[in-house]
DNA sequence: TTATTTTGATAGTATTACTATTATACTTAT
DNA sequence: ATAAGTATAATAGTAATACTATCAAAATAA
């Protein structure tokens, strides 16, 4: 992690998970459990568990469970900041910017080596299946001052700066971002498990060519 | 309720709530605790005490938190599926449905004298606070099957079909309309505590003027 | 009036989400 | 190499939650 410069709030954890064995492995274990049970049955005891350890450790470094969901969110938003920075650089135009992140969002994740305890391809898609449930509370007004969101704002800010490149005078570009990112999630649920909500048939390009579609005749007048 | 005919799967409770006086009870004193107290916070004890009965009372009637808020959610959106079809009666043009569509799926609604026992306005508050809940679960295919999301999928149905009205040739209604109807959730929802994520200043109108913008350079290709 | 259903009251269980304490192991500074 | 400090494992305990079960009283229907 540290090898990417990922920052993650330090609200977001009791004791940096980051800066010990024992940490990153309650992270590289947590995101397969998440993924494995979803967030209703993940419980600190069996993260204890399978870790080899008990509750008490889990709570050493990570208030609750809501913590640990919004630690794993946010880390997962800085990774792909960082990812879209780096393609970024190949990149000429703002449109050829918007149409990578784009994929970036979607497609499915190949996995860091420089970072070995972190499963990106299964932590994107338990991402997939979690992330409203940080905002999706009554306490998301403290939590928003404590940076629970930042991640999440920021991709939506980067994009809303290339889109205004290309039209400087369209009216809603953090609503379109906003939408964009939140769709490019909830596609993917819905392609896997609700399929009348989608258009997707087969794997990911499907949701890539809407969602592109889509921004480009939105914010091109 | 049943004046206006809105039908519930009979998945969706134990008991049907519609047609005893303490089953209505339990769905208007629900409706205030979940928009009050949020999801987590709401219990079956709560609800108990709040209608001046107990526990059990509740679960005669529905088997736990989780099918409660499925119904309350369906029965919401089984609600405007009826004001759409009101509206749509002295509306002639596609285009014309879609903007009154996003208008009531974002605006306030206001109170139908007809269902004493349900604040359709607070309802609309509580299903843009917790909504995702329902499908973001292990249990989501199963779920499906019984007709969880049966309201939500009919609402995207509809919208799809008067936009292919609009233009034959558009290739991804599914997902757009499953996009719409979200972003018509979450903006009101960013706007409200996430203002970075929304152009929204002032009340619902710049949300409706995003959507129906949109949707409408979307499926004008 | 009798039979049936609905409700209210109470009790109890397993699990969860924590908090607290202590002994041991491990690391670091000198 | 030793002492001091920190990190961890193990255990115990509490309050709340999400149920399940039982039973008698009240309301309703046959």
């Amino acid at each position: 992690m540290n090898a990417l410069n990922i920052i993650v709030s330090p609200n977001l954890f009791v004791k940096n998970p980051d800066e010990t064995a024992l940490g990153r492995k309650i992270l590289s274990k947590s995101i397969e459990l998440l993924a494995e049970l979803g967030y209703e049955q993940t419980t600190f005891k069996k993260i204890g568990l399978a870790i080899d350890s008990t509750e008490a450790s889990v709570y050493r470094y990570f208030q609750n469970k809501h913590q640990l969901l919004a630690y794993l969110i946010n880390w997962y938003w800085g990774w792909l900041e960082v990812k879209m920075a780096q393609e970024f650089i190949v990149l000429n135009t703002p449109e050829d910017k918007l149409r990578k992140a784009i994929e970036l969002l979607v497609k499915p994740m190949d996995i860091d080596q420089r970072i070995p305890h972190v499963d990106e391809s299964l932590l994107q898609r338990m991402v997939v299946a979690e992330y409203p449930k940080i905002y999706l509370t009554k306490e998301v007004d403290n939590e928003n001052r404590g940076g629970y969101f930042s991640g999440y704002k920021r991709i939506c800010d980067t994009l809303t700066l290339i889109a205004l490149q290309i039209n400087p005078t369209y009216q809603f570009p953090h609503s379109l971002f906003a939408t964009i990112v939140e769709a490019a999630q909830s596609q993917q649920f819905f392609a896997a498990h609700l399929p009348r909500l989608s258009d997707s048939k087969s794997g990911t390009c499907d949701i890539i060519d809407f969602l592109t579609d889509l921004t480009l005749k939105t914010i091109k007048a």
